[in-house]
DNA sequence: TAATATTTCAAATAATGATTTGAATTTTTA
DNA sequence: TAAAAATTCAAATCATTATTTGAAATATTA
């Protein structure tokens, strides 16, 4: 891949995490990436397939820092699992760098009539939306899908709370917060998905 | 307030829910007023002073089906007051009529960079926010402002979960749930908040 | 009813922003 | 190095959509 591309994904993750899809604007992006108003046409053909590409770079950023499954060792319980996947998610929203590009335009992008999220939406999902039912499964020891369903949406909740509203952490903090307040958030919020989850699995109507 | 206006702002509550707002076109406000293309202007002024007015009346609507504070008497506990308050989110979130149509919007526009939300955020928050605070404190026992954000944040996720993608219900049911099937989830997901608020409490890094 | 004010209308305008164009430039290939 | 291919560029175009206009229609008031 050219570096001329390479810079324009870059910029357009940024650009659609701050802004979203719609405001994100092509303009915005070529300036981000020292690049003519055509370039974005001429390396990609449209907005729209840069977009479904630059949410996948985005998601593997993520991954990369921050994999879905942790550095757990094949011996690893379900609820080690499970835990180690909220980590994951929890750790990425509060990263304001290149690891929560992703959840960010996800946040922005999802709920948006017509974006084209829904193009890339089934690969995303076969790498981790899956991978997140298969655990939850065995976590929970689930038999019904609206069950499952249920449970996979209360995790992502749950575990993408943090990035929610734009200026992120919802008033939590005056200034941004010390890495180690982080890190005891993130502990204990993983503990109340762990809760959560079981309440759940107590509760649901089966 | 004149019909026509009237209507115009029950065609844009509509409108607004189903697309958003930058989706949401102007014409198709109209068309389901069965009014002229200038309607907007020429009685609001614009399309963002039209949203404002949408959203407000959508709050309105919503609160009057299910209100904040359910039907409880005075002698309710801290704890019976979170609890209708969730049950009453969660029925406007799985209403699919005019009680509903305030969560669709706030789903699709709270996120969106430069939405009109933002304009009468503070009036709502005065009307549901503080009370969701107030409560929360409560029952939590809560005195650091950041546990009761988090709690608020934990709170607010799982009580709208239902309506938080565009298709509603997240792929939980093929075809349209049944209303005993709706009050059981109910029942089961205010269980669940309760017990991971519980969680929380107790797990939060004071 | 006649005058006045309000509302509706179709068409025009304005503003924004993605895409296309074709010439100019740079890079690659033979 | 010369030809060909790929890339960049400024400007033009196209598409979408909110807003404005001014005349026509309707409703209100005196």
């Amino acid at each position: 891949m050219s570096a001329a591309k390479e810079k324009l994904i870059e910029s357009a993750i940024k650009v659609f995490a701050e802004q979203g899809y719609r405001e994100g604007k092509v303009a915005d992006i070529v300036k981000g990436a020292d690049a003519n108003i055509a370039a974005v046409n001429y390396h990609f053909g449209s907005k729209d397939q840069l977009f479904v590409q630059a949410l996948r770079k985005a998601f593997i950023d993520a991954n990369e820092v921050f994999p879905s499954r942790g550095d757990l060792p094949d011996s690893a319980t379900a609820e080690e699992r499970v835990a180690a996947l909220a980590e994951a998610i929890l750790r990425r929203s509060f990263d304001s760098g290149k690891a929560g590009h992703f959840n960010r335009i996800m946040n922005r992008t999802m709920h948006v009539a017509g974006s084209p999220v829904n193009l890339i939406l089934g690969e995303l999902s076969g790498l981790e939306l899956d991978y997140m039912s298969e655990i939850l499964t065995d976590f929970l020891k689930i038999e019904s899908k609206p069950l499952l369903e249920w449970a996979r949406c209360n995790f992502l909740q749950l575990a993408t709370i943090v990035s929610k509203r734009p200026g992120g952490y919802h008033g939590l903090f005056a200034t941004e917060p010390k890495q180690e307040q982080i890190d005891d958030m993130i502990k204990s919020q993983v503990k109340v998905i762990l809760a959560s989850l079981k309440a759940l699995s107590k509760e649901f109507p089966s």
